[in-house]
DNA sequence: CCGGTTGTTCAGCG
DNA sequence: GCGCTGAACAACCG
């Protein structure tokens, strides 16, 4: 479900319920749910893979991790998270992760680290990314405080577009790599978000879950790399170790 | 039917 | 206090 573009598909498809007041709460969430109930939402907010609810003097943050889903105006088999009932309808979230924000959301969020909004700031990017030049380009693609809502599926697809192996260190990697590095983790999130929205995501992969390299027909490696240790799919052929 | 995963946090350890 | 590891969470696909 939930890499960065699939929260901005949540986040326009609650759009109805900006300015409701939410008439019930319920959810399995051990914290007081009640806390919002009769609250007015004033807007929904992405950022990276977190969804914010903001209400009139709290917002609710709402991290999908790896298997959560929501349902607007129907209902799963499973008890929800949290369930939000307003005069047109209700959304329900199920298997993710829920807590109140009573801080500024200005203090709490870097916005320019959201490669997907308009606040990223690719420049903020190539700074922060420089601090760390022991990290692998793997890990980096990971990292969310340089690319808030770029996940495991955006990494490998990255790094196979701009021919870079998943283990070079940010600081062996050419200043032009560096670059590209940036400037496609912005690019694939905006296609991730149009073909996800027409269900043919998984189609356009070109190197996740891939069995082979579309450039010189070798087998792709297939390795848990990097400190997150997850899946990276990659073509030692074609894909340069700087 | 089982194994694996588009993710994150936290406890426990050395 | 640090970094590292593994557990926990929980749903769906192949």
């Amino acid at each position: 479900m939930p890499e960065g573009p699939s929260i901005v598909i949540l986040k326009e498809a609650a759009q109805p319920f900006v300015g409701k007041r939410i008439i019930e709460v319920a959810g399995n969430r051990k914290i007081d749910l009640q806390r919002i109930h009769g609250q007015t939402v004033q807007e929904f907010v992405s950022f990276g893979k977190q969804f914010l609810i903001r209400l009139e003097n709290l917002t609710v943050r709402i991290h999908l991790l790896l298997f959560g889903t929501y349902r607007i105006n129907e209902r799963k088999e499973t008890a929800p998270r949290l369930c939000l009932v307003f005069d047109n309808g209700e959304i329900n979230f199920y298997g993710c992760s829920v807590n109140f924000i009573a801080a500024d959301l200005d203090q709490l969020f870097d916005w320019s680290a959201d490669v997907r909004s308009d606040s990223w700031d690719p420049q903020a990017a190539k700074i922060k990314i420089k601090h760390h030049p022991d990290m692998m380009v793997c890990d980096a693609l990971l990292n969310q405080d340089i690319f808030a809502g770029s996940g495991n599926i955006i990494k490998n697809e990255v790094l196979y577009r701009i021919r870079v192996h998943p283990e070079t260190l940010i600081g062996n990697l050419p200043d032009s790599k560096l670059a590209e590095l940036i400037t496609e983790a912005r690019n694939y999130s905006f296609d991730f978000l149009r073909w996800k929205k027409q269900f043919e995501l998984k189609k356009h992969w070109q190197a996740h879950t891939r069995k082979k390299c579309l450039r010189c027909d070798l087998p792709f490696s297939k390795r848990h790399l990097g400190k997150t240790n997850r899946r990276s799919f990659f073509c030692i052929n074609c894909q340069v170790k700087y």
